[in-house]
DNA sequence: TCATTAAATTGTT
DNA sequence: AACAATTTAATGA
């Protein structure tokens, strides 16, 4: 199920409406801007597609500009834990990148995906000549902190209710995430993957939160109605 | 553009 | 895990 490395292939220079999708070019003055574009590259991942391995030197700082990434580490036993879901907008690596050190998870695709890669080379020149783009990458640094607190947070719950409901506020982030608006493209059976949950658990789980009036079920997605409400959502399985 | 068919996704047991 | 119902995407006239 799993191919190999799709972005070193077959890879394009983006079109003006994938550049549209990529949030950190509008800090760029011009003339940075113009640098970057010239370097930036897109690539398609098919479903099952990895991005990144563990272990792989850093060959691109990337970013989802369509589909849906998990990014996640396999342990010793060969056990998998996800880390997080990965939407449009979301770029990734930035810790590796800044040491030039190996990846150290996996990131796979979860459906036929768009993902745009940075060389690591022209990460750096941005990151020596650019203060937007030091702004920037600090921003992306803090807010994934913050996730990752959350993730812990959420691991300890044992309501999958909740865990739904938080994870589902990780992905709407709108820091992290700027390409997801008001609806988030994920099928029920991608979001229980991302959770651990079983698709019929999470089918339940957003029912209830339909139910409670945060989010309104669409086919192949969900729109968020109230976004507080999924953050500070309390155990209330009546199901 | 519309009708038909296949594929994907959801709701339920 | 399996099934039926629903929605979307693809096809071709």
């Amino acid at each position: 199920m799993s191919t190999d490395l799709t972005l070193h292939q077959r890879r394009r220079t983006p079109t003006p409406s994938e550049l549209q999708g990529i949030p950190w070019l509008r800090v760029l003055k011009p003339e940075e801007r113009a640098r970057a574009v010239a370097e930036l590259k897109v690539g398609d991942a098919a479903s099952g597609d990895y991005v990144c391995r563990v272990g792989k030197p850093v060959t691109y700082w990337f970013g989802v500009v369509e589909g849906l990434l998990k990014m996640s580490s396999d342990d010793a036993q060969g056990t998998t834990m996800t880390f997080s879901g990965l939407p449009p907008g979301g770029w990734f690596g930035e810790g590796t990148a800044l040491k030039r050190e190996p990846y150290r998870y996996n990131v796979q695709a979860l459906r036929k995906s768009v993902v745009a890669g940075l060389s690591v080379d022209s990460f750096h020149w941005l990151l020596d000549h650019s203060i937007g783009f030091n702004r920037f990458v600090m921003n992306q640094l803090n807010e994934r902190l913050g996730q990752f607190i959350a993730a812990r947070e959420i691991d300890r719950m044992n309501s999958p209710d909740v865990r739904v409901a938080r994870s589902l506020a990780a992905l709407f982030n709108p820091a992290l995430y700027p390409g997801v608006g008001e609806i988030l493209r994920i099928t029920q059976q991608e979001l229980a993957y991302l959770v651990g949950l079983s698709r019929q658990r999470v089918n339940k789980a957003l029912a209830n939160l339909q139910a409670q009036g945060s989010i309104r079920i669409e086919y192949g997605g969900l729109r968020v109605l109230d976004l507080d409400a999924l953050r500070s959502s309390m155990v209330s399985s009546k199901s």
